[in-house]
DNA sequence: GTCATATATCATTCGTGGCTGATATGTCGA
DNA sequence: TCGACATATCAGCCACGAATGATATATGAC
């Protein structure tokens, strides 16, 4: 049996608040649609902004978080700038949500704590 | 090749808004922090509260959400209301986000997008 | 060089959601 | 029935972060 403090100061693999922060970094429609975009094939920006239909800015934005956490990567190609997804792990990470979402945790989109921003 | 039309019409899955919504519940470390918690065996809201360090109304408040998404199910033995996981493929996903955050998704602790809240 | 295109950066605004504190409901023991 | 304990609910405050619009940088075409 393991006493109260023992299981306050276990600290197994990565702290939770950083687990939190990336979750969320996907908890962003805006985000997820990038992400998304980026499954089956590289993009460039402009691409991109017209799958999503996210304002150019506000989609470079969001690309500058999602590079800077390692979701994505860009290279530089001519004046373009191609993104892809850094990990094919994201394929299964977003295929596993998919199944729990269809199985499990339905009741996520009436769940009222918070909206659908 | 698909035109930008085709793109922007495909709608696999689950919505992107969806998603985004399951991410936001596990985008949070309190939540988070119940649903590690919950991970090994089921607790009562107390042993929760003892756990993580919450306090009791806002653990109570975050197992109410975790349990109307549908990742969490309590069941009520005496006075007492014991929670468990809904899943274990959420231990799954955490695993899995372990992993990304080992090795690829580096750097999403000093992202600057968004905080430690 | 100049212009057009592609992408990035920055300040501001504003809604959302997490935390707290108080109170309510519920369940058991005496 | 009364009191103690366990959990739930609710209103209010405050901070975070997403979107916008304007501007800056960079790359290529002419």
């Amino acid at each position: 049996m393991s006493s109260v403090a023992e299981l306050i100061e276990r600290t197994d693999g990565p702290t939770v608040a950083l687990r939190a922060k990336l979750f969320r970094g996907l908890a962003d429609a805006s985000r997820l649609s990038i992400l998304d975009a980026l499954r089956t094939e590289p993009l460039s920006v402009g691409e991109i902004v017209a799958i999503t239909g996210l304002s150019q800015s506000n989609a470079s934005n969001h690309l500058r978080c999602l590079s800077e956490c390692g979701l994505v990567a860009g290279e530089q190609r001519g004046r373009f700038v191609h993104y892809r997804l850094s990990d094919q792990r994201l394929n299964d990470l977003l295929l596993l949500t998919d199944e729990l979402l269809a199985e499990t945790v339905c009741g996520v989109d009436t769940c009222g704590n918070y909206g659908a921003r």
